[in-house]
DNA sequence: TTTAAATTGTTATAATATTACGTATGTAAT
DNA sequence: ATTACATACGTAATATTATAACAATTTAAA
């Protein structure tokens, strides 16, 4: 049983639906869209756009992966530890979404949600930017 | 020609559709869903999804209202000269929606902004929380 | 090993949003 | 006033995103 993703521990206590789409969107990296999901994965047998939407709902609850809100689209977490609070920049020129991660900005926030004792739970930040590569060109 | 609502100029320049569909956000200061707006102006000749669509684009645009993007829903903009930035707190146990305005927390994003050079076009912001009416209870 | 919880598969349908097309309206330049 | 242009309109059809309902099965724990 080999495979070229590396899975944790707690990807073994994953069920096969759940695996499959997680592996999917660790190999893309990009935000996917659940019925572009359903299609990638006819051939693993998933059949249903029920059978996408119950994995993604796990897979966000266990915080492995993210829905960015404003795309109607999910993407594997990049940060092994964060918490249910996310922030993303999403380049309106070229669409290309980044998880923003331990940096200033998500600090920033942090402290801000802190200082001013907010009853905040969690927070999702989508911030449109020009990604580098688009800015030259 | 009276009304109990309270126009600036711009408004006036609004189309029919547009303004009864600003009219309805105003007046109901929560975020209202797409087909809700458009059972509630049948009445006021709003026959189709793409009417109630169209003029929601456009009063986004003119930033007369906002998209909350995890509701699917749009509210009145509570700030009269607000760009395109936005930030709320949506209460997760009575769902009750603010948009967060002039205060600490959108002062220190737009300062984390600056500060972090990132070429951000505009954000938009939503914080979960327990509301206060909510805590109590 | 029996019970409870979670997951599965399937069908149907609900909820959200856009495409396409032709018509009408308002505005500005000729 | 007439043309040209952009914007908005109305309507029908359809695409996209997401959930409800139900029965069967697997899993984990007591």
């Amino acid at each position: 049983m080999s495979s070229n993703h590396t899975h944790n521990k707690k990807d073994q206590t994953l069920t096969k639906n759940q695996r499959i789409v997680l592996n999917l969107l660790q190999d893309s990296g990009e935000p996917l869209k659940a019925y572009f999901i359903l299609d990638s994965l006819k051939k693993e047998g998933l059949n249903s756009p029920l059978q996408v939407y119950r994995a993604l709902d796990k897979l966000v609850e266990l915080g492995k992966i993210h829905k960015v809100e404003s795309l109607n689209s999910f993407i594997i977490c990049n940060n092994s530890n964060c918490a249910s609070n996310t922030a993303f920049t999403i380049c309106e020129r070229c669409g290309k979404v980044k998880e923003i991660k331990n940096n200033n900005l998500t600090e920033g926030v942090n402290e801000l949600v802190r200082e001013n004792k907010l009853n905040i739970t969690r927070y999702n930040l989508e911030f449109y930017v020009v990604c580098n590569t688009c800015k030259i060109n």
